[in-house]
DNA sequence: ACTTTTCTATTTGTCAGACATTTAAAAGTC
DNA sequence: GACTTTTAAATGTCTGACAAATAGAAAAGT
């Protein structure tokens, strides 16, 4: 692991680089101990803040956990689901905000991405996730609800549907993709007939995976896009005048 | 935006998520400048390397970049898509070289996506995306290749299958499913009768795209990837001996 | 001999102050 | 007016120090 002190790059990203490199390639692998940051200051020949600039760059991206006392230091950390689903979500949706993605983009991915799962889950999906979907499906009819815990609940319903898949690397990559569009979801208004319209529609795939029914799934889902998509049409016509 | 200086977390920590909320919750603009780092330190009441560490946890996430000078600082960042590609793909392929994901779930969860991505692509690729598929084709049937260069080829083959649905948010997700595998599809060997194979599937599919025929696609793809998981299902075997 | 307590060394977390480097704008010069 | 020089502000880096956490060794007590 070499550093360029000369070159244009900041040299707490250069470490930083460097460790991550090593991590990737398998250099350095899960749970070994990294060089206390004073032994890795003399090694690259900085300052130990310099170092600890650098940790603190892969600690953002759960690369390496730091741990305090005699026995402590900074470990190559095992990036599990959890951290990965957070840090896919966080990306997700600042791409989503900051790129003037349309709604139709956004949305035609995600349905997209759903449908892909569609199968599987007919296949798969055991009575619990029939039973959050029923469960979300019921809080959805609920007349006191806001638009954002019926977008949340709408999350809930989905993301039981891709886990039905049971295939933890799919669920991981719908995350992003169900879960960084709710704040475009959040811009929608539900009327009470709408809201009707998508509780249906919910209800007919819940009921289509009950019967292990593929192809109506896929039918309803494509609905599902469909309807969503118009719903957006409405608000952006609306929101012109 | 406030700190906690008894929490057990680090205080660059919670500087760093005080921020990140600002950002995504869009009280912080892109562009936007934050304040000096003398003046964070002030504001926040810590010493200035704790509010660089902070700053420099947001920019491995690429959520501000940092300009020196008389008019430098930190300013919130655009997220680009090649940003985001780089950290989605990062983020894959420490998850599944790191959980012990079986090849089968990761070549599962890759096809169904990209299957998810072929009837749009038979719809809108352009002559582009076809020359780079049968460029990458021919590259492939290249002799002299070695089999981490064939993997390089085949995923860009497979890349220009995805752009050509024309949807930047499905190339962003794609970027994950199908680079993220790269590592554990270097591990397979790939004899001259294998690529041969492989070769006149990708032919297929780039014969079926000439055609638009989403369904020949569709079908072919699925061929690949259950030829894949027997290749797979080879090595695993040989290595177990 | 065993348990509990205390001490100690190591390591990360934080701070203060300084200097180097970069950069744009202001001031000066022709 | 165009060019050069100066200046001020900001990040990048370094040095040295102390605080806090923590595990293990040493000491004390039973």
């Amino acid at each position: 692991m070499k550093i360029d002190p000369n070159s244009s790059a900041d040299l707490s990203a250069q470490i930083a680089q460097a460790i991550r490199d090593a991590i990737v390639d398998g250099k350095l692998i899960v749970d070994e101990r990294l060089p206390s940051e004073a032994e890795m200051a003399d090694q690259f020949n900085v300052s130990r803040p310099t170092v600890r600039e650098a940790l603190k760059r892969l600690a953002a991206q759960s690369l390496i956990r730091t741990q305090r006392g005699a026995t402590g230091g900074a470990f190559v950390n095992r990036l599990s689901f959890p951290d990965a689903y957070a840090q896919q979500i966080t990306t997700s949706t600042l791409l989503l905000s900051m790129n003037a993605v349309s709604f139709d983009t956004a949305c035609e991915a995600r349905y997209a991405l759903e449908r892909a799962c569609a199968p599987l889950s007919a296949q798969r999906r055991t009575a619990d996730h029939l039973a959050t979907m029923r469960a979300e499906i019921h809080r959805q009819q609920q007349p006191g609800l806001t638009d954002e815990a019926f977008c949340d609940s709408d999350v809930a319903f989905h993301r039981a549907l891709v886990d039905g898949a049971q295939n933890p690397v799919l669920s991981y990559q719908l995350a992003g993709a169900v879960e960084g569009m709710q704040p475009l979801m959040n811009m929608i208004t539900f009327t009470a007939r709408s809201r009707n319209q998508i509780v249906s529609l919910h209800t007919a795939i819940a009921d289509a995976l009950e019967r292990r029914d593929a192809p109506a799934v896929d039918d309803t889902l494509k609905e599902l896009s469909g309807y969503t998509q118009s719903l957006a049409r409405d608000v952006m016509a609306k929101r012109a005048r």
